[in-house]
DNA sequence: CACTATACTGCACACGTGTGCACGGGCTTG
DNA sequence: CAAGCCCGTGCACACGTGTGCAGTATAGTG
């Protein structure tokens, strides 16, 4: 046998297959198959020369065709909210650590909160075979939800908190309730008693869950929360929302009710509320508080640098992943809730006219 | 044959295939494979008769399958340095939005600069046959490039303006060398002389070019460059770095070379810079100019807000993923270069002792 | 009525990989 | 020397989908 001096003479598009090596080294496609593996099956020397033939054929496995045959693709759908949502960002970075110490590959998608485009999404997933999916958005409802448990795909929300559905679905979240409660009880501590509430209307769980705490601590110290302190940006064109603009749009509306402090839904809204204050004139934390929330890079480069409470984004993504790893594994897995803290900047300070 | 009350009786963790509603149906696969597809060949009872059918089922193609037999998989691989960098999400997000548009998912992975990572996750695109990559990290030299090209996956490089290779790869940039000049006759007009420049050492095409534009300009003034005005960051565990964090650590060190200005690698580098200014006690823009680079949208939240160079990063985003997708089509693509622009914020002034 | 055209469907193979099973040959052993 | 055993390899099928081609039944036409 002449030795082949060039494999790939018709240079086919194709990249080269098992067959491909077999045909060369005349031997069958099982063969190279296992001696890729590096089965004790086939002979050593054999082993060998296949090993060396595909390096210098330039063969790479193609992985659809091993996901077609092993039923799964070490593939992990992703939803997020959006790029630009830097809680995102950051649960994203950790999640992709995991993934890929892992050897699996993220596929990205961004719902804008739209449920509708959400599910859309979710269905290309199903329909690509990801051996699991996370989301960090999740804004599903009912028959959205059925379809969901319908595809038997494991699943793991970030941040969701499913209200009442238990059975396959898992989560990991922090603390949102929590959370507020410190925010709203480190402004009590400094002496405020009219405490507004910055929110969004497109972020429908996290926001309430915050709302309520920001409520029952007032309540809790015996204060009424006035309509007037309350402000939520509206949900309208929810696509492509700017969070800091929508913070700098409602603060003006909330300064006739006599507030001396504000607690925010997030660190952009608090941002807004900042520039909002510069436009104005109104010194912070001089003339009003502002509390924000997630602890984004961000916080600590506005000035005032911001008081706010800091979430485990991070963590919450690497949580995320691994856990869904276990669920592939069989592990029983659980969700859980991670605890917040308050991290005290400089944009929170007693009011003016001490209240003591 | 009766007419089976439950067609998944075993409920088999697989979902269903054409095989099964084919059984169901009682017709070979072929048919519904047609059907499904809505094919003329097939009578329009038959048709209508086994999309129902699937419905019911709750039929999903499984596009691993039919990855494997077309010879496409609809999937882009996707690599940038870093999720916590504000340049990448922007062009991540133009990016998503043209592949949304047209049905293709993206596989999203993370370099950290690393060129030996970067290879790694080139090579597992490989394996995954995606129809193309998006690279908006490029640290790729030599033995790398030419593996890469061997692949013969279509490429499209963001902010790379490959030095000399010119016969498969594409790319879209912005004009570096023209913003750096752009940002240093701003200061020159401004009435700086001495004028400083805080670079970074893990992103090498793109810094130098930037630094060669800064040069260039002061030369083309009359001002030899003093190696006393340029800092850049170290290297050493370019995994993540911080850049905010990098700047802040050397811009003191600048000080006493007396520049009245500073012009930064990015708006994140002028960030740290403004953080260290506070620190020291030096009023931005009285005593020293920051020229930042990108048009973050940090950059208009700080304090003053940055003047600095706007890079068109979702432009630069959209146009990659549509080349992209020209390119699988066989279309003529050009590699092109975007211009950039000027953004004149407060952090730069007229340098104290007028220089006029 | 016979022949041909037409409409519809199934067979068989392909994509690339993995694996249970059978088979051939050489060696050992009684 | 014959029988059994083990090592190495190929056959054939599977994963789920798409498609060229052949085949069948029906309708249409002379």
């Amino acid at each position: 046998m002449t030795t082949a001096p060039d494999h790939n003479k018709i240079t086919s598009r194709r990249p080269v297959s098992i067959q491909d090596i077999a045909t060369v080294a005349g031997v069958s496609h099982s063969t190279v198959s296992r001696a890729l593996h590096n089965s004790e099956l086939i002979s050593p020397e054999v082993r060998q020369r296949i090993q060396q033939l595909a390096q210098a054929m330039g063969y790479t496995p193609n992985a659809v065709a091993q996901s077609l045959k092993g039923q799964r693709t070490d593939t992990v759908g992703l939803v997020i909210t959006s790029i630009a949502d830097p809680f995102a960002g950051r649960a994203v970075r950790g999640i992709e650590e995991v993934a890929q110490a892992n050897h699996v590959s993220l596929l990205l998608s961004v719902s804008h909160n739209d449920p509708e485009r959400e599910m859309e999404i979710i269905e290309t997933f199903h329909r690509r075979r990801v051996d699991g999916v996370i989301s960090a958005t999740a804004q599903l409802r009912g028959a959205y939800l059925q379809r969901l448990t319908q595809m038997k795909m494991p699943t793991v929300f970030i941040n969701q908190q499913a209200d009442s559905e238990a059975d396959r679905l898992h989560s990991v979240d922090a603390d949102d309730y929590d959370g507020a409660r410190q925010a709203v009880s480190h402004l009590l501590a400094l002496g405020h008693r009219k405490i507004g509430y910055l929110g969004v209307g497109n972020r429908a769980q996290s926001n309430r869950r915050r709302f309520a705490g920001y409520c029952d601590t007032l309540s809790a110290a015996g204060i009424a929360v006035d309509a007037q302190w309350v402000r939520i940006a509206p949900t309208m064109n929810n696509l492509r929302a700017d969070d800091v603009l929508d913070g700098q749009a409602m603060l003006p509306a909330l300064l006739p009710s006599g507030v001396t402090a504000v607690f925010c839904y997030n660190d952009q809204i608090a941002v807004g509320a900042l520039m909002a204050c510069r436009e104005l004139g109104i010194a912070v934390p001089e003339q009003l508080s502002v509390v924000g929330y997630d602890d984004v890079d961000l916080a600590r480069y506005v000035t005032p640098p911001l008081t706010t409470i800091h979430q485990p984004k991070l963590r919450l993504g690497e949580i995320a992943m691994q856990m869904l790893l276990d669920i592939l594994e069989g592990k029983p897995v659980q969700s859980l809730i991670l605890p917040v803290e308050l991290v005290v900047r400089q944009s929170a300070a007693p009011p003016r006219t001490g209240a003591m």
